[in-house]
RNA sequence: CGGGGUGUAGCUCAGCCUGGUAGAGUACUGCGUUCGGGACGCAGGAGUCGGAGGUUCGAAUCCUCUCACCCCGACCA
């Protein structure tokens, strides 16, 4: 490729709405250019990325046995009610309606179509197990689509769907795809993680998230230095402390804690330490009548705990956070200073910690006050339910028993799941089995969200003068800099030969025959990321040499001209 | 959806408070000089000042409404 028949635009400058790395240095290097929110053109410079992404996922799902096919992006909303998820995904998925007046959606992900094809393709227990995977365009209508390419509302996924006879083979067929995606990120450069995750809204059993690491990762991971212990922080246990609730020995008694509502102000202010306050979160359960007993519960975790909404719904089903003025009915006082003393009706739901707390500060439900001294079973009643509410801290001890929790941050880039028979049971996907026998099959999916790790891979490969690709997914693996190609006849020709020679030698080589300055070239060059850069100049050519220079390399080296091509294949396997 | 902020040239931003001819840098076009680390000079094209309404002799500037985008909280590859 010459650049003179290529497509370059970069950017000095990043546009202000772009907030972290990948996104500006995308934009600056004219990876991608903004539609509309989420929304992202792919230039044929980000197009190649994208593309060296996808086929090396391709390559792998396809030794890893799965069959690639290409289902609709549009899809009839009926199918949706069939499985019963039309409601529960609600306003993500984008509605339309066709000239008929006919319900349909753009897929935000395929379970329901592949259930509907398999359900009428496949018909016994010969034709099974069965893998299919897809690449391509899935649509989100995100409450909050940003970081560019990292959460798009249309992005690129590699969705693989499995049908067995039976759940041992879905295993298999799990640990399969657990090995498949390690190599994919592998091969990608990527350093990553496969953590235990929740099941989310798809539902199912088994899950494993894979995580690029990175500070600006939008999920918290927990794990554990000392084991292979591994957990999103949504699900990482807190485990029940040691130590078990001290006497009683403080009375209980009201302070006046004037504007003190957070609970370190409180402690601050009382002399006291945070971990000697409870905070009560005031929820309505929704799934409850409006005049139902506990609808209204106070969920209390550690003062310097945060709750964890995704446990607490599993123990208290769908809820909100109440109202002030819900909060003031109940209590009798607007949150800043509600505690669990003497709360009538409300369900109380304390976190294993809080259980096993004595003497401990909560407010008084009096605004400006709060209770210090409080005890369990003397002051009030103990908790209606005592289970695991908050998210997991760095020193927890390990669920596994084996040390402490660390916390680190991680980009989602894949998520393998069982779904078991979810959909298949819903969509009525059945084989006939050795016996004759009517059977559900057991299902699994797995995803990678393709477009996202462009943005993931750049995150944790770029420098102060840009994007640093592996070679694997870089636009371009050599550039050829020539110093005054339109002028220097010895430049031209040398230039022109590597260029040949790199790619009859199957090397995806650029030379940049723009009339530009060397600066610029150079600057381009280290924004957009290329490993491996040669630069042409008569300098050099009077000794029979060219300039090597790796893009992490601090200085460049001289190699013999005629070698040039060799050296570079040989960089490249390496 | 709730809370905060921003909309002026492709991009980065000034001008707004205190109303009076729409600006700079960068990018782009032409000419010349330059040419191994984002060159320089001259000339040029480019903006319904997000949109609508209002106040005013006069609105980018003041007021109202609207739309879009960004940031902080509930989703997911």
């Amino acid at each position: 490729m010459r650049a003179s028949q290529f497509f370059i635009t970069t950017l000095k400058e990043a546009p202000a709405d772009a907030e972290v790395v990948s996104h500006k240095l995308m934009m600056r290097a004219g990876l991608i250019r903004r539609l509309a929110g989420g929304i992202y053109t792919w230039t044929p410079m980000g197009l190649r990325v994208l593309r060296k992404v996808e086929n090396i996922v391709r390559e792998e799902m396809n030794r890893a046995g799965a069959l690639e096919l290409l289902m609709p992006a549009v899809q009839p909303f009926e199918l949706w009610e069939e499985s019963g998820r039309g409601p529960k995904y609600g306003p993500e998925l984008l509605r339309f309606k066709d000239r008929h007046q006919r319900d349909f959606v753009i897929g935000p992900t395929h379970e329901e179509v592949i259930t509907d094809f398999v359900r009428k393709e496949v018909k016994s227990y010969r034709q099974l197990p069965r893998h299919f995977y897809q690449i391509q365009s899935k649509f989100r209508d995100e409450i909050r689509p940003r970081f560019g390419v990292m959460r798009g509302r249309e992005f690129l996924m590699k969705d693989g769907y499995s049908f067995h006879t039976n759940y041992a083979d879905l295993e298999r067929e799990y640990r399969n795809m657990y090995e498949t995606y390690s190599r994919i990120f592998t091969r990608l450069g990527l350093q990553f993680r496969a953590v235990a995750a929740d099941t989310g809204s798809i539902g199912g059993t088994g899950s494993h998230e894979f995580h690029v690491i990175a500070d600006t990762g939008e999920d918290a991971i927990a794990y554990c230095p000392d084991s292979d212990y591994a957990a999103n922080v949504e699900l990482a246990e807190a485990v029940a402390p040691a130590a078990s609730r001290g006497a009683a020995i403080e009375t209980m008694e009201k302070k006046a804690t004037p504007g003190k509502i957070k609970c370190e102000d409180v402690a601050e202010f009382l002399g006291s330490a945070v971990t000697r306050t409870v905070k009560a979160i005031a929820v309505i359960r929704t799934e409850l009548a409006e005049d139902a007993p506990g609808r209204f519960a106070l969920l209390l975790v550690r003062g310097d705990h945060e709750l964890n909404e995704i446990k607490a719904q599993k123990v208290i089903g769908e809820f909100r956070f109440a109202k002030d003025e819900e909060v003031e009915a109940a209590l009798g006082c607007r949150p800043g200073y509600i505690g669990p003393v003497d709360v009538g009706q409300a369900l109380v739901v304390a976190d294993r910690t809080v259980a096993a707390m004595d003497n401990f500060v909560c407010g008084a439900n009096e605004a400006g006050f709060h209770l210090t001294g409080v005890n369990w079973g003397r002051d009030l009643p103990e908790p209606a339910q005592v289970v695991d509410l908050r998210n997991v801290v760095a020193g927890d001890p390990a669920p596994d028993g084996k040390g402490q929790l660390a916390l680190c941050r991680g980009i989602e880039v894949g998520h393998i799941f069982q779904l078991r028979t979810k959909y298949a049971e819903a969509l009525n996907c059945k084989f006939l089995d050795e016996q004759g026998k009517d059977q559900i099959m057991e299902m699994g999916c797995y995803g990678i969200g393709v477009s996202r790790i462009v943005g993931a891979a750049i995150e944790q490969g770029h420098d102060d003068k840009g994007i640093i690709f592996p070679a694997t997914i870089s636009p371009f693996e050599v550039v050829i800099v020539p110093m005054g190609y339109a002028k220097s006849e010895a430049v031209r020709e040398a230039a022109d030969k590597l260029l040949a020679e790199l790619q009859a030698g199957g090397v995806d080589a650029l030379l940049d025959d723009r009339d530009e300055r060397p600066g610029s070239m150079f600057a381009d060059w280290e924004l957009i990321g290329t490993p491996h850069r040669i630069v042409v100049g008569e300098r050099g050519l009077k000794e029979g040499q060219l300039e090597y220079k790796g893009r992490t390399d601090s200085e460049a080296t001289m190699i013999a001209k005629d070698g040039a091509a060799e050296f570079l294949r040989q960089k490249l396997c390496a």
